[in-house]
DNA sequence: GTATTATATTCCTATAACAGAATATGTCAA
DNA sequence: TTGACATATTCTGTTATAGGAATATAATAC
């Protein structure tokens, strides 16, 4: 199988950044065409649309027909679920929780591999 | 071009359901070694191990050899990105805002085609 | 009618995903 | 050393992407 289709849920459509910028523009409240949104991308119109397309079929908008137009509009309870799952681990950003957290699984397996090297954190690693 | 790599950023990483669940069971605090999160997951090792990497080079794991075992840990930080773009559009949810925002964008253009059809919320229009 | 504007779709190509199976690497124990 | 265990990597096949260019569809204006 291959990679879960872009459309398959929000997770998967919000993972490429220009309709992430969509999202943004749309969500300022007002209702925007094609054209418009195209002069703030600077990106082909046929990209834009192939982008609406997604998220369209994933609910995270809706279209209203005026003349030739095609007025996008945000529907961010779609966004619903990326804010529950997300939220959950809200807590373990504050330093607070983290020392605990720390402190919980904090073994002397580990007091001794931390001694070992640099005590710092050391995000990032990259593999 | 194709899709954007699933280590290009945290929002790619996490559009994989599975990864999510990895993320999920390292977020109560305790690191984890692959067996563990093999039996958690019921998928096959090798599966789990590619997921971990895909983690590991966005930063959203770090890992910490112990003997023969590696024991992952989330790395919460990493999942800020998410965080912060998705707050923006909590106030939406809301039906007070939502109420307002409506107001805001209602011209006499979008009160006429609004007549003209249903006036309730019509989502998830699929195409 | 024709021309123009607005938007969507199609075709093409290169890239990379994920699943599965097999295999490789690394560590411990006897 | 040999073997058992833990984890990672490689290979193959299928699928879907995103970009670009061209084209199609639809509505408006003249």
């Amino acid at each position: 199988m291959a990679r879960a289709a872009t459309t398959s849920d929000v997770f998967n459509a919000i993972a490429e950044p220009r309709r992430r910028e969509i999202v943004d523009l749309l969500a300022l409240g007002y209702r925007r065409d094609v054209t418009e949104l195209v002069r703030k991308l600077k990106i082909p119109q046929p990209a834009v649309s192939k982008h609406l397309r997604v998220l369209r079929k994933v609910g995270l908008v809706t279209v209203h027909k005026a003349g030739q137009r095609r007025l996008y509009e945000l529907n961010a309870e779609e966004l619903k679920p990326v804010h529950d799952w997300i939220q959950h681990f809200e807590q373990l950003w504050t330093d607070h929780l983290a020392g605990i957290k720390e402190a919980a699984e904090t073994t002397a397996q580990d007091l001794a591999a931390r001694n070992r090297s640099a005590p710092g954190h050391q995000r990032h690693s990259k593999e």
